[in-house]
RNA sequence: GUCCCCAUCGUCUAGCCCGGUUAGGACACCACCCUUUCACGGUGAGAACCGGGGUUCGAAUCCCCGUGGGGACGCCA
């Protein structure tokens, strides 16, 4: 408690001091326990937001005290996802593993067993704390009674006291009765999340705990620590959870749950700042219209008091929407390096082999079109092979309307005196084409295209005939035509 | 069972604190427009104040009670 002796000796320099004492510390303390989880994610935001907004410190903590559950894969991921989502903490374990930055470590709780010792040696020594069957446990002040209790069906221990009282940011006052003692250190001497998580926000001086609402029942609790140990509780913030959608059930996201790990994301290639935006607005908004926002406007705007109080479903719908909107507006460069980092990872892809300029030209065909990077390989295949599937469905529609086997001749026909230089030659070249046999545009593109590309979906004719080039095109249209009965 | 939190369109939400709005926006859905397929985009439609009591001239807004949803009740975190 050394800083607690410090801020009073400086006493006589508030003013100077005052910057330093009155700094946000706000920490994301996962567990490495699993995949990184959505809330998980949500919460690191809104902490990282608030350090961000006020100019203050983010922290990143690792609970590891759960041996049994703890890997290093999960570990890496915690740092991984981070990264990725474009969050950086000022203090913790560095990116890669390898140490640590910050005054305040080690910041892996596994590593701070001497911290918790002294801690409990404290308690113990105030009489706050005593042993029993092995255990440690915390001693709750006031007049003890026994009492069955229905929920865990055997008589309890419970302690008169007054309730605990709550001023949270987000909740307002909240007031809890605390009135069973509690175990601090297991029998097998690991102290228990309650205690680490008091001590370690003591010593790494946070300011403000920024949690998920399903901890509003452990604050009770740790406050009584905090009391304990003689120590003013920092701001509590209770963030409200985030819910499953109406089709994936009820309750809050769970592991199991499509779509409520991080890693999946990433694996379909969506864009961490449309997922970060769109966590943000889970619980949050702006104050005006506002959804789609720069991570600047974001930090600019974000409060604690602007965060809601209702829990929020998971709309996968809308997280698909944003992702669409920034992936429109990507430069070409990055929708580029997006594309060739996608397929790089794709199975069979001839698109990685393609030549740079020739693979350049294809994304600037699919940028405007796609609604995410994962439907890149389906929307650009044929772009890239000869051996495309054909979408049966599409050939039965087409083939029954007018007489396309007579346009695709026609076509290959004219296709030798076409001007393939531009999207507008090859469009004056189709519509000659139609206007000398009295018909309409559509009536060539519609199995054109089926010929070309084996569906329907897929960016404008001419900008396909023009990338694809005059021999495949004739090639393609050839061997569409022979496979055509009668 | 006990305790805690929450409650506006299907979903995210604005409005609530400081009572008077045709209760606004977005996603999704539907229709139409644009169009050379498919998208994007544009226009429009449908869609909500959980229920009941109070207070008030007047309640989505303040109070109470129900109900519903969520969370916590571990020698997990």
């Amino acid at each position: 408690m050394r800083w607690f002796l410090l801020g009073v000796s400086t006493k006589l320099k508030p003013q100077s001091f005052r910057p330093l004492m009155s700094q946000v510390r706000v920490r994301f303390a996962p567990s490495p326990t699993g995949f990184f989880h959505i809330g998980s994610a949500r919460t690191a935001l809104f902490n990282w937001l608030y350090a961000r907004h006020t100019g203050g410190v983010f922290i990143l903590r690792i609970e590891d005290t759960d041996k049994e559950r703890n890997s290093e894969r999960f570990l890496q991921l915690i740092y991984d996802s981070l990264t990725w989502l474009g969050m950086d903490w000022d203090e913790g374990p560095k990116p890669d593993g390898k140490g640590e930055r910050g005054d305040f470590g080690p910041y892996r709780q596994s590593q701070r067993g001497a911290i918790y010792e002294d801690y409990k040696q404290k308690l113990l020594a105030a009489g706050r704390a005593y042993e029993k069957d092995g255990a440690i446990w915390f001693k709750l002040l006031g007049e003890r009674y026994r009492v069955f209790d229905d929920h865990r069906k055997k008589e309890v221990e419970k302690v008169k006291c007054e309730p605990v009282v709550i001023d949270d940011k987000i909740r307002g006052r909240v007031e809890r009765m605390e009135d069973e003692d509690f175990v601090i250190f297991r029998s097998d001497g690991n102290p228990v999340f309650h205690f680490v998580n008091v001590v370690d926000d003591i010593t790494m001086k946070v300011s403000h705990i920024i949690r998920g609402e399903d901890h509003l029942s452990n604050t009770s609790k740790h406050v009584r620590l905090y009391e304990g140990l003689g120590v003013t509780p920092p701001v509590f913030a209770h963030i409200p959870l985030i819910l499953k959608s109406p089709e994936m059930g009820q309750g809050k996201m769970s592991k199991r749950d499509k779509g409520a790990l991080i890693e999946e994301y990433q694996q379909r290639r969506f864009l961490p700042e449309a997922l970060v935006n769109y966590l943000a607005l889970l619980g949050w908004n702006p104050g005006d219209d506002r959804e789609k926002m720069p991570i600047a406007d974001i930090v600019r705007l974000f409060d604690l008091p602007g965060v809601n109080q209702s829990n929020a479903k998971f709309d996968p719908k809308k997280l698909a929407h944003l992702n669409m909107a920034y992936l429109l507006e990507q430069p070409a460069e990055r929708f580029i390096a997006l594309a060739k980092a996608y397929f790089a990872t794709q199975p069979n892809a001839g698109a990685a082999l393609a030549d740079d300029g020739y693979f350049r030209e294809v994304m600037a065909l699919a940028q405007p079109k796609i609604k995410g990077l994962e439907e890149l390989g389906g929307y650009t295949v044929y772009f890239f092979a000869e051996d495309f599937p054909v979408d049966e469905k599409v050939k039965a529609k087409v083939m029954t309307k007018g007489d396309p086997k007579a346009r695709l001749g026609e076509l290959i026909a004219a296709l030798a005196g076409f001007d393939f230089s531009s999207d507008i030659a090859i469009e004056e070249g189709l519509k000659a084409l139609a206007a000398k046999n009295g018909l309409g545009f559509g009536d060539y593109q519609a199995v054109a295209r089926l010929a070309v590309s084996g569906t329907n979906v897929g960016p404008s004719i001419t900008g396909m005939f023009r990338v694809l080039g005059r021999d495949r095109v004739q090639r393609r249209l050839e061997k569409f035509l022979v496979t055509l009965p009668g």
